[in-house]
DNA sequence: CAGTTTAAGTCAACGAACCTGCCGTAACCG
DNA sequence: CGGTTACGGCAGGTTCGTTGACTTAAACTG
């Protein structure tokens, strides 16, 4: 996701159906469900549609917390660091880098640029002083809060909408498509918490 | 989607998670779940969670079909471009502008790439002439169907793991969080596929 | 303690992909 | 014929990603 924020050029049909958009491309090619009876769900046109849905909904997700973002004069690449590290208060540059996949360039444009607005501080370590361990301020986490409001919206929309049963088949679809490392990731900051800080 | 397309920096960790990484923020502010006995999955915490799902479930799907792109000198825009003119063959600019939700002059930088490498062909549309409708070439089929392939491996691991409830609930999920425009699209050319060219 | 490794910051330069605003051409349409 | 639409293109700008090299300070290690 870019910075694509752009005032919805109010699609006058549907959205870019115009009627000479000929057939469906190809879904006779559909390799793994010839195998399988009951995992139908594996077909072509049915992966294809994933594809859809990834691109769609990320798009609509991401692209709700834009308003604010735009009035700030901030990015998404801001939004991406505020999130992650109120979701991790105290994490350390390199593990923020390792969460982003960005370069160390790149993130410190963003953290320079948030530091320098007061959104989020930096205190050395304690046990380890080299490192500046990141946090939110009072006015980041303010922000960051009307960030995930904007998009709590659609996702409680959604979640009730499908019932807890869909979202939880959600959940380990989305968890199965990222990898292994994000996996680990989500488990250890999951259900029990990453611990208290210690260990030092 | 932006154009992170990085040599993975090889994580030493799992990812990220040093031992610092203090408590996890605020997880006891959980509005909505207040009011509705078994809506526990609006909880806070679970909101915050799918946060961090779409954002890695995102960057790995998207990150999967970046090595063949980055050996082509291919960008993710193209990709987007690619997927979308094979999902919808004879598409107009203008459709596909409003399904990327870019500008015109960024969708023009990629579809020039695109036309001069080969990959999309232009036709002129015989209702009205002004319109160049896009199709792939064989060409871009071709790598259109290779970048597919690295997506189709996260994916059906993910699928067959989760099960064809759970991919019945992250549809379901996923379609909520988009939009009205683009929910709207994916039934008019999903479950019937688009109408054959015909109505002008 | 000297030497290496690590965490983080920094400079320079670049490239991809997005943006607005404006203009032009061809074609459709009332 | 005049207005609108579809598409293309130019000028100029921003965001956000990239590489590569270098510095500082702290930690680790033989």
């Amino acid at each position: 996701m870019s910075g694509q924020r752009n005032p919805q050029p109010a699609p006058r049909e549907t959205m870019g159906r115009s009627p000479f958009n000929g057939h469906r491309g190809g879904a006779d090619v559909n390799g793994p469900s010839s195998t399988a009876g009951s995992l139908l769900f594996l077909r072509e046109d049915e992966l294809r549609l994933a594809q859809d849905l990834l691109f769609f909904a990320y798009r609509d997700f991401t692209g709700a917390a834009d308003v604010i973002l735009r009035e700030l004069g901030l990015g998404r690449a801001h939004h991406r660091a505020l999130h992650f590290i109120a979701r991790n208060p105290g994490i350390t540059v390199s593990d923020l880098l390792a969460i982003l996949r960005i370069t160390k360039q790149s993130l410190a444009r963003v953290l320079t640029a948030l530091v320098g607005q007061g959104y989020v501080a930096q205190v050395p370590g304690r046990a380890d002083r080299r490192q500046r361990l990141l946090t939110l301020t009072v006015a980041g986490q303010t922000l960051e809060r009307r960030l995930y409001e904007r998009q709590r919206e659609r996702l409680t929309a959604a979640y009730r909408e499908a019932g807890g049963a869909a979202v939880e088949g959600f959940r380990r679809v989305m968890r199965g498509i990222m990898n292994e490392n994000a996996r680990a990731y989500l488990e250890a900051s999951g259900p029990a918490g990453p611990q208290p800080a210690q260990r030092g």
